[in-house]
DNA sequence: AGGGTGACCTGTCGGC
DNA sequence: TGCCGACAGGTCACCC
């Protein structure tokens, strides 16, 4: 479900009304990825101060400590000023003074952890080898080429990596691709400047679009408020096997790559 | 060191 | 209808 669009539309969807608020309870359900970290009691009292997100983990900011959240697979967030008795796979309950903060997760590859400061080496372990973020002005075309330069895989599988550029998960990868007009299979060496440069703006382009509709839907993405977004209705090649391609006619091909499925136009893409 | 594979866990869907 | 395998938006630990 989540990639960078749907984390930053979660992350903006309940940082504003949380900000400020004190916790009264915390409890945990089911074993999440990793351990919280701490006991659930030491949380009851700190005050949450801001929520970022770094790739596709949100960071909520307390006055003592943060809490690394990522929704794995298939996680979501509810905020809301009060939310019904517990459903199966909650696995996180946070009750504040201005709201509760409730993790939904089936599959549970999704995480919530303590950390006493951003300092911890849970926080250098998880986040210290993350890449550029693509919506930043921090991420160059000309750095990204030379990047690109020192990498032999596949395309495809550099931008999943996350330690080159975050938050391309497997939809965007081959949205941005498809836009970019580069076949997955390329080897990231093997591409011009100009081309580098040209997907370095569809990555940009493809992620900011997918934030202001609201991010995918593709299942059942919804913000904090439970809204969904409407980003699956345009996707160009995600899911699209065997239609035409939006573009040429031809038809859309399925592939795999590192036991994740890849789409992409045969016309439309070069090598 | 970089690159490839398996593992984690649950739900859904298609085929027989 | 029921069972069984394949697959799903992520990413870490481990192998070579």
């Amino acid at each position: 479900m989540p990639e960078l669009p749907e984390v930053e539309v979660t992350r903006r969807s309940f940082a504003e009304p949380i900000t400020g608020a004190v916790i009264r309870q915390f409890q945990m359900g089911k074993p999440l990825r990793w351990p919280l970290g701490c006991s659930p009691a030491k949380l009851v009292g700190k005050q949450i101060t801001s929520v970022r997100r770094r790739g596709k983990y949100l960071l909520i900011d307390l006055n003592q400590g943060l809490l690394l959240v990522h929704l794995g697979m298939s996680g979501s967030l509810r905020f809301a000023p009060q939310l019904g008795p517990l459903q199966t796979h909650d696995h996180m309950d946070m009750v504040t003074s201005q709201g509760t903060l409730r993790l939904h997760d089936p599959r549970r590859f999704g995480a919530v952890v303590y950390v006493p400061s951003e300092a911890s080496p849970t926080v250098q372990k998880l986040l210290g080898h993350l890449g550029v973020e693509p919506l930043d002005d921090g991420f160059d075309p000309l750095d990204f080429y030379r990047a690109l330069q020192t990498k032999k895989t596949a395309i495809k599988q550099v931008l999943l990596h996350g330690d080159l550029v975050v938050g391309v998960g497997n939809i965007y990868a081959s949205e941005a691709l498809f836009r970019a007009g580069i076949r997955p299979t390329l080897a990231a060496q093997k591409i011009s400047k100009s081309r580098a440069q040209r997907l370095h703006q569809s990555i940009r382009d493809v992620l900011h679009h997918a934030v202001e509709r609201g991010g995918s839907t593709l299942n059942d993405f919804t913000n904090a408020h439970g809204e969904q977004g409407q980003f699956q209705i345009e996707a160009m090649v995600y899911d699209r096997q065997g239609l035409p391609c939006r573009i040429c006619k031809n038809k859309i091909k399925k592939m795999v790559q590192g036991q994740r499925a890849t789409y992409y136009c045969s016309v439309c893409q070069k090598n």
